[in-house]
DNA sequence: TAAGATTGTGGGTAGTTGTGGGTAATTTCC
DNA sequence: GGAAATTACCCACAACTACCCACAATCTTA
């Protein structure tokens, strides 16, 4: 059951085929919204994963980068950064979509992957590296913690 | 598939014959809406490398152009620099554009070229420069960027 | 519990794409 | 005006990609 569009919750083993394939999960695949067209955009994410966002998710993005002025150096760099690795992929009518071949080495996918469902994205982790995310991620700032917490009833 | 027209994103591996021709993405191509007839606008970059428009970008450009007033030295500047180093160039049956020799000079292009989506407009860099400009933008002001980063929700 | 539908995974094939080069038309320059 | 250089257009081919079909495992439902 769907419980509201475009929104990814948990996690799912699955694997990458020799033509860099993988499958979405079919409740992501139902959680998609119509405006889609079936179509996420893949990306390089801030940790080494692949991203994936709804197509409209993406398409807001767009519009704000849209809007930066190349005048300004920053402004550039910013747009180019984010835009680069970005590529929409329409899933197949096995429900999967292709990775580029920049993105798995990037992310170092093996045939094993985990899929995470990030509520308004999904992540896609070499399993092993996640793991060793986690591991550092428990050394994170207790302070910092205290910080989200003013931001967030949970 | 087309997402959205006239945008681009991504990052491709191509080269540059020996006649100054660059392949265009197929993707990118068919981005291209019909009113741009096939037809890109080259010009410098700001950062060393190729600017590539679609027509229809790039006269809407030029209409903001033509609304600075001369009066004003920098915007003198500006108007020539900018239209100075444009011109106009349709793809052939293979996809590909040509470059002038004054633009590949410029950019320092070689056989092996780097062609970026940058939303509106398209890059064509020397792999090595990119580089290079990366290394140097990891010293931009870091709050400036988080600022950008805080508008955009990525 | 058994039949049917759905889901994840693998592979084959036809069409597309990137790249190189050839030839005819056009332009440039003496 | 004619030769040389440049440009535009065409063809060929290898590599790749999108699309299709197949099948086993899992889940759903009566």
């Amino acid at each position: 059951m769907t419980l509201t569009n475009n929104t990814f919750t948990g996690e799912y083993a699955y694997s990458l085929d020799s033509k860099g394939r993988v499958n979405i999960p079919a409740k992501f695949r139902q959680s998609l919204s119509d405006d889609n067209e079936g179509t996420f955009v893949i990306t390089r994410g801030m940790d080494s994963c692949v991203w994936v966002y709804p197509l409209i998710q993406w398409k807001d993005i767009e519009s704000n980068l849209r809007n930066l002025s190349s005048l300004s150096k920053i402004n550039r760099t910013f747009v180019r950064n984010t835009a680069r690795y970005a590529s929409p992929s329409t899933y197949d009518k096995q429900g999967r979509i292709t990775l580029t071949p920049s993105l798995i080495d990037y992310a170092g996918l093996d045939k094993d992957v985990l899929i995470v469902g990030m509520v308004n994205k999904i992540e896609i982790w070499n399993p092993t590296r996640l793991d060793e995310t986690d591991k550092q991620n428990l050394e994170i700032d207790p302070a910092a913690y205290d910080e989200l917490a003013k931001n967030i009833i949970i």
